[in-house]
DNA sequence: TTGACATATTCTTTTATGAGAATACGATTG
DNA sequence: CAATCGTATTCTCATAAAAGAATATGTCAA
């Protein structure tokens, strides 16, 4: 088996920075493939085809207005991503606090070196 | 250019539900390559080639204990991939808002024509 | 209908994945 | 040193990504 196909899920489709910039830039309000492609400085069958992915996915829905296709971001998509990371927050946030506990042990560390004569 | 390598940020490595699995072991202690492989049920030398990964981004390390190599999580490493999906939480909570009005006027909509003659 | 604009699709090229199998490396034990 | 256990590396195979270029599709307007 090869990698996953970005449209697999979000994860995956996530994975590539520029259709996260799409989302960043979605997030503001609907765009067409042309405001995209001019919010990225893309090129305009790129962004259709990272749009697309996104669409797979569930990470965007479009209307058509006319010749344009209004694209818009569905952020109850990124929910599988932001619940599982979500779990390791607490464990980083320890991490944190013993960063700060050592830090402070060694202020006062240096504090007791320097009132030393 | 191809795909980004699976090796170049975090949101890359973990696309790969394997490598969250075994973030998702490794989050109750550290584990030896073995212990990862009956885990997961997978075969050993995927085992260290996915740890492999994780490790090249950050989101573990290894000791080594006689032969064994003991890895443990690095759950900061994850805390890109928190912080850009968090952003978006209080949209995807607005959308279920929308969502319950939508229900609720729904219901009364339904009450309306109940209480219809 | 024709032309012009917006978007989608197709094809090619380069590159890399992940599984499996075989094997190499490294450390411990006898 | 040899045997062994734990782990890493190498190779092959099948699969697919992303960019670019070219082209097709679709919709409005004159």
């Amino acid at each position: 088996m090869a990698r996953l196909a970005t449209t697999s899920d979000a994860f995956n489709a996530v994975a590539e920075p520029q259709r996260r910039q799409i989302l960043d830039a979605l997030i503001r309000g609907e765009k067409s493939v042309t405001q995209v492609v001019d919010c990225l400085q893309i090129r305009q069958p790129q962004a259709s085809k990272h749009l697309a992915v996104l669409k797979k996915v569930g990470l965007v829905s479009s209307r058509s207005v006319g010749k344009q296709h209004m694209y818009s971001i569905n952020p109850a998509g990124l929910k599988p991503i932001y619940e599982w990371v979500k779990s390791y927050e607490q464990f980083w946030r320890e991490s944190f606090d013993r960063l700060d506990d050592y830090l402070q042990e060694l202020q006062s560390q240096e504090k007791q070196d320097d009132d030393r004569p």
